[in-house]
DNA sequence: CCGTATCCCCGGGGATACTG
DNA sequence: CAGTATCCCCGGGGATACGG
């Protein structure tokens, strides 16, 4: 999610209202659409609440300031929750929200169905590599 | 989905491959994040096979342009299905494959989730409006 | 440590004109 | 009709330096 991921532009939203063509998982899929954001739930999933550093170091590449993007806007959409601890230093967790953790599911179907694409796209290949193998003979 | 969407670069993945803290359903949602693509699939799902103008005018604002790429990048994973026909004027339709259409549940969860958040959502806002009243009586 | 502020640059993407 | 080619511009996002 290095590149940018602008989903869509407010005026394509617009216009898509307007077309009364709205698509009703537009706005939860342009949260999971942005960058870096599935990195971010998934980390959050699998290691549980850390702090910003960690994150930052996990999600390996990102800068700080797309990182805060980021939390802000999933923090916007009650997907994180941010826990700030006024000690010094300062310390900052973020979790899951009770909403972030309805995506569990859907986010498991779509690991399970890109995996099994992955494999059958592998064994497609090395189906055509035999193939080749078999014609060059 | 008007604003780009690239979702992650190819040195964000290959960081994150290296850190191993590779996400499996990366890949699906770095297609479906692209810019307008949720729009042009729940398009061909929702209106059938469909022509390039056809689809084009549906999905108002986007460019022939990145209409072509978007087309182009779903039909390399195989999601959709490009049919030439060599009339004149030639005639082009896209369609949904078996494998594009494996997604149809979980778009229609998401869409669900979707829906469901915004209603709840405003159901919230509804309440703060009428908490602001009464404080203010 | 957790950010925000500033600067700057690159390329994504629209508009237009043109071809098969 | 279905694209491709060219041009050009805007802002997304990284790097750096600094504040709480």
């Amino acid at each position: 999610m290095t590149s940018s991921v602008p989903v869509s532009t407010a005026a394509a939203s617009a216009a898509q209202a307007k077309e009364s063509v709205t698509c009703p998982m537009d706005f939860i899929l342009r949260m999971l659409m942005g960058p870096w954001t599935t990195y971010i739930l998934y980390n959050l999933r699998s290691h549980g609440p850390q702090r910003f550093g960690e994150l930052k170091r996990r999600v390996s590449g990102i800068s700080a300031k797309m990182l805060t993007e980021r939390l802000r806007t999933l923090e916007g959409a009650s997907l994180v929750k941010r826990d700030y601890e006024a000690t010094i230093p300062p310390k900052v967790t973020y979790s899951l929200t009770k909403r972030g953790h309805e995506l569990d599911d859907v986010m498991g179907r779509l690991a399970e169905i890109g995996m099994r694409w992955e494999t059958e796209d592998a064994a497609a290949r090395a189906a055509r590599a035999a193939e080749q193998l078999r014609a060059a003979e």
